[in-house]
This record gives C-alpha cells, sequence and structure tokens, in this order.
DNA sequence: CAAATATACATAATATTCTTATGTATTGTT
DNA sequence: AACAATACATAAGAATATTATGTATATTTG
C-alpha cells in the first residue's frame, strides 16, 4: 500500500474481493495483480500483506493450502463459507462508502 | 468516524473539502454537516475530529478564528492559501482512489 | 558466469489514524 | 430539576500500515 492515506483500512476489502474474483491466490501473486489492474497506481507492500492474510486466517475469513514449486513454498489462501459470507458485507460497506465520499465531494449532485 | 475501516485515513480529505465548500466551519457545526449529508451514516468522532484539526492547523493548512457566542467558544477553522493547493491534491487522490477500489471490485468494466 | 533482479515468504520497530472513555462548561428542552 | 444538545478537549488503547530488514531460490542480463 504504497500510496495516500486512503487506502488505510481498505486492504482487507480489495484482499477478499481478489479472493472472491480468482478462487485462490498466493502473496506475492495478490501484489502482482493489484499493481497489474491498477497499472501501477497501487501497490501493496509485503509488511502489510502478510500480516493482513495472517490475520484473516486466524479469523476464519481465509484458508491456507501450501504448494511447493521447484524448491519454492507458496501459500495459497482462498475464502472460507464464513470468508465468503463476510465479503458480501465487505463490498456493500466498500459501495457505501464510495458513495458517502462521492457526496461530500460533490455536493450539488445529491441533495 | 462511526463505521468501517474504510474511512480510515479519509478524514482529511473530508475536512479539507468541507472547508473549500463552505469558507469557515467551527468542529461541531463538521460533525453536523456529515451526519446532514450522509443521512446519518458517517459520524464523526469528536476524538478523532479535534486532534486532526489541530493536527492541520500545525502544518498551515487550516487557521482559526476563535469567537464568542454568547459565553461559549467556537473556533472556525478555515483553509490557508497552502490549504487550499493542497486541498486540489487530496481532492485528486481520492478520486484515484475510488476509481482504483471500483476497478478491483469490478474488474470487467475496466481491463 | 557473476551480479542483479524477480520470486516468495516473514517479522520487528515505528508511525499514523481512529475508537472509546472521560472531562469541562454552557444552553435549551421536557 | 434532569436531560439532551452545543462546544471544546485529551488520554489510553486498538488497528492498520510503513519502513527496514532477513532468508532463500530462480531467472535474467551484462
Amino acid at each position: 500500500m504504497k500510496n495516500s492515506q486512503l487506502y488505510k483500512g481498505s486492504l482487507n476489502t480489495i484482499l477478499m474481493k481478489l479472493l472472491e474474483e480468482n478462487g485462490k491466490m498466493y502473496g506475492y501473486e495478490i501484489t502482482q495483480k493489484v499493481k497489474e489492474i491498477t497499472k501501477g497506481e497501487l501497490k501493496i507492500t509485503e509488511g502489510a500483506l502478510y500480516p493482513a492474510l495472517h490475520k484473516l486466517e486466524a479469523e476464519g475469513v481465509l484458508e491456507v493450502e501450501v504448494v511447493q514449486v521447484d524448491n519454492r513454498l507458496r501459500k495459497y489462501y482462498k475464502l472460507t463459507e464464513k470468508g465468503s459470507a463476510e465479503t458480501v458485507n465487505k463490498l456493500a460497506e466498500l459501495e457505501e462508502f464510495i458513495k458517502n465520499m462521492q457526496t461530500i465531494v460533490n455536493p450539488k449532485l445529491s441533495y
């Protein structure tokens, strides 16, 4: 997350949405995917990513599958059933958030 | 800020935009205004608001005018020249942020 | 082929931001 | 008289992310 402060608090939502979209992903893959789809504008740092993944796992939102590729480890993360349900809420919250921010930034359009 | 974690990091942007829009405002007025325009969905807490205002003032983004109304104080805040310039950047960052989040949430529409 | 870059994980110290709780004081409402 | 609203403020703690660092393998490039 190498950007404006605005991204603070949005990492979990990003992770959950990506996993909902892609089934399972490993950490490094996530960083690359985000860089790709935002055309380099959002860079997720490892120091934010790995603790976030571990916490979501501890909460039962994600589960891990460790795979050996060549001589290297990959930890694939995917949503649990609980995680899938929570992702729906997270995305609804994001929509609300964006709506509210747009209302503040562009009040003429809304009230 | 009594809501999802998503709002973390967005308070300064909100404050600066409101002051750009309304010229000058005092703390309590800001809390009410935000509650009003978001129809009660976003509530800025005092514990977040006042330290944020003080910090922006210390940074030279805002300046204060203390007014006595009846026997009570009001501290009106307004953007400095520097603050007005930074608000332009803040709003550009917000647009970028929203655009990127929408890209992540709805990838089919974008790439 | 050595060096640099990319892949892949991880954590610790620190910084930032916000929540929750609390405090003071005046004014308006029931 | 009691409670809610107005109006400011701060302190302890939680949550989140940055920056720096560490380990190790694989691939590219000069």
